[in-house]
DNA sequence: CTCAAAATTGTGTATGATTCTCAATAAGCT
DNA sequence: AGCTTATTGAGAATCATACACAATTTTGAG
């Protein structure tokens, strides 16, 4: 969980026989922009390099979340919809988990130290290599508890 | 997170205007009877029923499960993969949370108060119904570390 | 700086999990 | 027992994501 400067990207990819491409990097600076608590799906990312004329097909997009997600550098969250967001995987102490309400999606993210260092100690003692580590709370929010309507 | 016997579940979906049918008590069934640790995928459950002599169609397990969740009697699982898994969501002290190698899938099962706790606590802040709580653990397992094929 | 090897991209297509549609059936209430 | 309404099953439809492959670009060596 560092912080990525293109170039530090580019270390750690050719480390590993891979190559930084300007799509890469794109993508990257797209999610260090972001304010905080955004999270895209790979359509999202479409979209906004779209506008922002910096057009990266489909394909890319997904292969690059998934590359980053695997190094680290992006976190896959699975909420109740339909497909995946990414968001950047932000070290301590901006890291965070996830709240949320199965029932509308709404999702709340707070902050646990507690759990952070759970998921350190755990990944230790098993003797795997730390990626990410979330609390994921599903739930019903206020309003849906109201709601009368079934489903 | 309640031990459900099919009178309780009767109960319950009643409750919201829904009703037991043969199908989700099989269902339900069929995730009690599990061993621990265990958690099939919408697939397997139809594998499992058919072999079992007690065939369901693959729509009405979509539908089941998903209820199930929303209902906090299983727990949807999402690893790497691209199907979900579910398991039945046990009560405190049988609640674990996952590790999980995001490059082979391996999967290692963990119990946590704490998170428990955490998750919790944060539910009654914000004024949700806690339906499950996961810690949920994605990293490289000591077999892929050494691994030296990328991707 | 130049070049070859190998990774990456974009386009179009394929896959496969999950959802939807709708007529037939069955659960629950009076 | 009968009526209302949820549920089921079969098949078709959807939609996110992965794949194939030719063209292009990055990297590392010389």
């Amino acid at each position: 969980m560092a912080i990525y400067t293109p170039n530090a990207l580019k270390s750690e990819l050719n480390e590993r026989g891979w190559r930084l491409t300007p799509q890469r990097e794109t993508i990257l600076k797209l999610f260090q922009n972001l304010p905080e608590g955004n999270h895209l799906s790979a359509e999202d990312i479409y979209q906004k390099l779209q506008d922002q004329g910096e057009p990266i097909s489909l394909s890319t997009i997904y292969r690059t979340v998934k590359l980053m997600a695997r190094m680290g550098i992006l976190r896959e969250l699975e909420f109740a919809e339909d497909h995946k967001h990414y968001e950047i995987n932000q070290p301590y102490p901006y890291h965070h988990h996830h709240l949320i309400c199965v029932k509308c999606n709404k999702t709340v993210e707070f902050k646990s130290d507690a759990a952070l260092k759970i998921g350190s100690k755990t990944c230790e003692k098993e003797g795997f290599h730390l990626l990410d580590c979330q609390l994921l709370i599903q739930a019903i929010c206020p309003q849906c508890q109201r709601s009368i309507v079934p489903e």
